[in-house]
DNA sequence: GGAACTCGCCAC
DNA sequence: AAACGTGGCGAGTTCC
């Protein structure tokens, strides 16, 4: 890829910022040692024994006693072998390549019970020897000193190194606690975590100035993702604090609405949607699956409603996506058509932060690129401002690393008062004080560590 | 013995 | 007509 910053500021953003991260390298995280030594040991005796167990199995059995060779268990092709030509499993998922899957969802759908020791057994060899060693090998004195670049996305993003800091485990929380629980503040300290709220959203909307979408994001009191829930559930007394309707919410947040924005369909939601949130299969529907309503179940609330099947669930979003693209949001569509009529025109276009990208780009690309490294140039730029204050005032709070949306400090008891009222006055003023085009709110949430704690024990932070 | 590929999985 | 964007990294495998 090419850098090809076509302004002066575009320049000046990556110039200082490189220089920014690289004090951040420089200054390192933490990591305890003893800790990452005693988890590794304990990660190494359970992989055994899982192992093991693994091996009395008779479905491992059938398999070695199928194969040629010595079976490695953790061959993902040895094992797409034996399920699908040996036992002769229906492909109900495929590979990139279009040969049958061996991942975590596909295994799970087989139900077999020796796949489960086998699953457990890859997450917690994923966790020792892709976190857990990458800390010991990268460790100098305790504390490692990830890479920050600016030099190898092709949207103007940064992405991290040796080892990559931005993707330790959180969903999962045994994961999460395992690998989080080895990083801390120095001696004293705290980490705080600074995370812009709903940036990608917000930068699209300066982007595209749909004048719903920007209704929704300037009034705090309205609910995008809610009312979505209401609408593909079919729930009309909708309470976002009642713990059912809050997971429908997250199903329309992280099954629709943000696939739909990065360009996915309805089949693929509505598949997606009914497996993860509704435990549901293809063809008709049973009663008694997916999240638990207040009286009832989430199939048997589909079914009530008509939707009894997941052809007629897609049917049904086939519908909705129309909606939310012709009706709801129509604008931003409007600015897709636009956005890719001038890549093809000329071949390129430009960031409103500077950057221009050019290339071959797929649609989907087109109105992705923008958005991704835009939203990016926003953490970046109140990480360079945040930066130079630090060093002018001389704290001993540092920053220690950034993930795509979050600045991440290792910060002095003393100076947390001050730092998080500054890193909220440049982001929600100075930033759009600074660059006109931001037309809507920049927020910010904070988390942070107690003092001497990991990472595991980050808490929301109230400023 | 290393490069390149595929697959899978972690993050945003 | 087809169908989710960006990375890093471990592992198994094949090719040279």
């Amino acid at each position: 890829m090419i850098i090809n910053p076509r302004t002066e500021e575009a320049y000046q953003l990556f110039h200082n910022g490189i220089l920014a991260l690289a004090r951040a390298e420089q200054q390192g995280i933490r990591i305890d040692l003893d800790y990452v030594d005693k988890k590794i040991r304990f990660l190494n005796r359970k992989v055994d024994r899982l192992e093991e167990e693994f091996k009395e199995t008779s479905f491992f059995r059938h398999w070695q006693h199928s194969s040629k060779r010595t079976v490695n268990i953790y061959s993902n092709e040895q094992l797409a072998s034996f399920l699908y030509n040996v036992k002769g499993m229906r492909i109900e998922k495929e590979t990139a390549t279009g040969k049958g899957a061996t991942d975590d969802d596909a295994l799970i759908q087989m139900n077999i019970p020796a796949l489960n020791v086998l699953l457990r057994a890859k997450k917690l060899k994923t966790v020792k020897e892709k976190y857990l060693k990458s800390f010991l090998r990268e460790q100098v004195n305790g504390y490692i000193h990830p890479f920050f670049n600016l030099h190898l996305v092709v949207t103007y993003r940064g992405s991290s190194d040796h080892p990559n800091f931005q993707n330790m485990p959180k969903r999962d929380e045994e994961s999460m606690q395992i690998v989080r629980g080895a990083v801390y503040p120095r001696l004293g300290h705290l980490i705080l975590e600074a995370d812009f709220k709903g940036i990608e959203v917000s930068v699209a909307a300066c982007y595209h100035k749909d004048s719903n979408m920007l209704k929704y994001i300037r009034n705090p009191a309205s609910d995008m993702h809610a009312d979505m829930a209401k609408q593909i559930f079919m729930v009309d007394d909708f309470d976002k604090f009642q713990p059912s309707h809050y997971l429908l919410r997250q199903a329309a947040k992280n099954g629709f609405v943000f696939p739909q924005f990065y360009g996915d369909y309805y089949k693929n939601c509505a598949n997606n949607m009914a497996c993860t949130w509704g435990k549901l299969p293809k063809g008709s529907w049973k009663k008694g699956q997916g999240i638990e309503m207040e009286s009832t179940f989430l199939s048997n609330h589909l079914i009530s409603q008509g939707i009894k099947s997941l052809e007629s669930f897609e049917n049904y979003l086939k519908k909705i996506e129309k909606d939310f693209w012709f009706k709801r949001f129509p604008e931003y569509r409007e600015w897709k058509e636009r956005w890719w009529n001038i890549y093809q025109k000329y071949g390129y276009f430009t960031l409103l932060t500077g950057f221009s990208c050019s290339g071959i780009m797929d649609k989907r690309q087109v109105t992705n690129y923008p958005i991704q490294g835009t939203a990016f140039h926003c953490l970046l730029w109140a990480l360079i401002k945040t930066d130079r204050i630090i060093r002018k005032m001389k704290l001993d709070t540092k920053i220690i690393g950034q993930i795509h949306d979050s600045l991440i400090l290792d910060v002095h008891p003393d100076e947390l008062t001050f730092i998080t009222k500054t890193i909220k006055r440049i982001i929600n003023e100075d930033l759009p004080n600074t660059w006109k085009w931001i037309i809507v709110p920049m927020e910010v949430e904070m988390e942070a560590s107690p003092i001497n704690g990991s990472w595991a024990l980050k808490e929301n932070f109230k400023i």
